[in-house]
DNA sequence: CCTGAAATTTCGAGCCG
DNA sequence: CGGCTCGAAATTTCAGG
């Protein structure tokens, strides 16, 4: 959805549960000096207007038995079947998302495989498409990761 | 944390709380046959054991006033300076995810800003290092996003 | 893993600008 | 009408067993 109107109340909401999905609704009440009732009633105007997309538990792959991580770029031969190269895509659970994107490929996807064989068996049997060809960059470890700051300037 | 003792409990809570973070512990209690105070106590072991990671809040970015999603990849001058380069990327919010890689980059970032001048001022102000250089890939579109799958059987 | 109680979420009705 | 408060029913959370 493109920018609505947003007062301060809906950015500190934004705020305070960007980074935990459950914190009280009656803690950011207090906070902001306003009933429960109403922090309820803007996220759900915030959920209805898809500001917020959903509330996602955000669990460590390794433990469930991803040990492998990894992006993929396709630079296809013929660049109108993007939409065939990302129906394939949605077809295999491991790829987690994908982008179109613009300088060396033109499709950027990233994936979670349980290790370096089950990638490969991934790579060689569900993302040979004929269509182009594709590099590979296996992620050693993920540094860090963390939510789009909300600053209310971006707003103005 | 590396792979802990999951039984087919920790399994389903972890499958419907993946895709929604605040749905009731009473429901996942009903469907399991189990009390909500239960379902909250494996809630709570999943997260001190580090197999739940947080609960987010996903905003659209684009409705806090991020037009554009670009990743950055680093190709180093110096191989030891990896520390320095997550230094410097942790200081700038824009960045939310960092990266060691193996192909043609060795650190790989994500990056949001305002709009393609932003970018390029990130880029040039914050991003100039010194030590290597830099390739950019602008997203279009994020095409799709989604968890990753709690498959059984990769925990067996 | 359960019970039970206090705090919180959720939702409908009503109030006020 | 839109946004808020109040109050009741459902849910979450925590202590104790």
């Amino acid at each position: 959805m493109p920018r609505q109107h947003f007062d301060s109340l809906d950015i500190k909401i934004l705020e305070m549960l960007s980074n935990n999905a459950r914190k009280p609704f009656l803690e950011i009440a207090r906070e902001t000096h306003i009933s429960g009732a109403a922090i309820h009633q803007r996220i759900q105007k915030l959920t209805s207007a898809g500001v917020i997309l959903g509330f996602r538990t955000e669990i460590d792959p390794a433990a469930v038995g991803y040990q492998t991580c990894a992006y993929i770029g396709f630079i296809l031969n013929d660049p109108t079947k993007f939409d065939e190269v990302v129906a394939r895509l949605r077809e295999i659970p491991e790829v987690v998302d994908c982008h179109f994107t613009t300088g060396t490929y033109d499709i950027f996807a990233r994936i979670y495989a349980r290790n370096n064989a089950h990638l490969l068996e991934i790579i060689h049997k569900r993302l040979s498409l004929g269509l182009g060809r594709t590099e590979t960059l296996i992620s050693f470890k993920e540094v860090f990761k963390r939510p789009v700051p909300i600053v209310s300037e971006n707003l103005e």
